[in-house]
DNA sequence: ATATTTGTAACTTGTATAGTTACGAATCAA
DNA sequence: TTGATTCGTAACTATACAAGTTACAAATAT
């Protein structure tokens, strides 16, 4: 399993922060996150390719969003992250070395079933905007801070 | 991800198979699928805590289903095979090495919608019993060895 | 021109899972 | 009771994949 979307919805959520308000680097998103400006960018890339940011090199350069915050929810974050591998759902038979024919068509079985579960997680991520989430996350960001000092 | 999913409904499939004909070994299990004893032994000791088999050791030992194959479903299989992780579903920030407090709340988060997804799964392999399986991919087997030789 | 920032390739590191070896414990048969 | 068989599981190795890092060309702004 990979973090991207984690990361994809940490860009845009800050992003949608600072709408507005110029664009914002990969080093300044990576230090809010703990993490590499090069991690930052390899997601970055992919929200790119969906049109769900613009960026642009160079001083004053960073990215900003392709659209508003209320017209991009967590499926399209979760759609631009999947581009490739087609899906974030962890499916059956990846690691197996086996070469006997039955192991691959368990697998492929198997992973019909979780369709299902993949269009209700796509479901479920679309009722959510990036607006929405970044109320949600500073909500529980602020009390979780509460509970470590509590006045 | 791991494989043991697509392994346990395997031994349960070969076990269905033989039922009434005396214990099959993890030997013979690991040989029909291509790997070692071992690894069929770790998911069956799984598959023993939640009941659904019963093995023996020694001369004539082996594993056979702890009851009949029309009363045990995918989702039990599911559920043995989860018991200690909780989910088989790939779950976000597994990897992320970030220390920020907002990585983990956003995970968390991620991880909640996550759960509509799981429960549409659940409900989607508690309709397989281990008898339909069997013969699914039966048909299925046979369905790919005629595109091999057609005739 | 120079500084800044992106985009991406190449490499290293960390971690999870499959595969393997080994061996004690349980069971059965002679 | 002895020996063969099989399970159960610990310990180790190999492989694959994702994150993290380094490096540098290309694009952009001053």
């Amino acid at each position: 399993m990979n973090s991207q979307l984690t990361i994809a919805v940490y860009i845009l959520a800050v992003l949608a922060n600072r709408a507005g308000q110029g664009a914002i680097t990969s080093a300044e998103i990576a230090e809010g996150f703990g993490t590499n400006p090069v991690v930052i960018r390899r997601v970055m890339s992919l929200l790119k390719k969906a049109e769900l940011v613009k960026s642009r090199p160079g001083t004053g350069g960073g990215s900003v969003l392709g659209r508003p915050a209320e017209e991009i929810t967590l499926r399209d974050a979760y759609a631009a992250v999947t581009i490739e591998t087609g899906s974030v759902l962890g499916r059956q038979s990846g690691n197996c070395r086996s070469n006997i024919p039955i192991a691959p068509i368990i697998a492929e079985y198997l992973n019909e079933l979780y369709e299902d579960a993949e269009k209700a997680l796509i479901r479920r991520l679309g009722s959510v905007t990036i607006s929405d989430f970044r109320l949600e996350i500073a909500n529980r960001a602020k009390a979780s801070l509460s509970k470590v000092s509590p006045q």
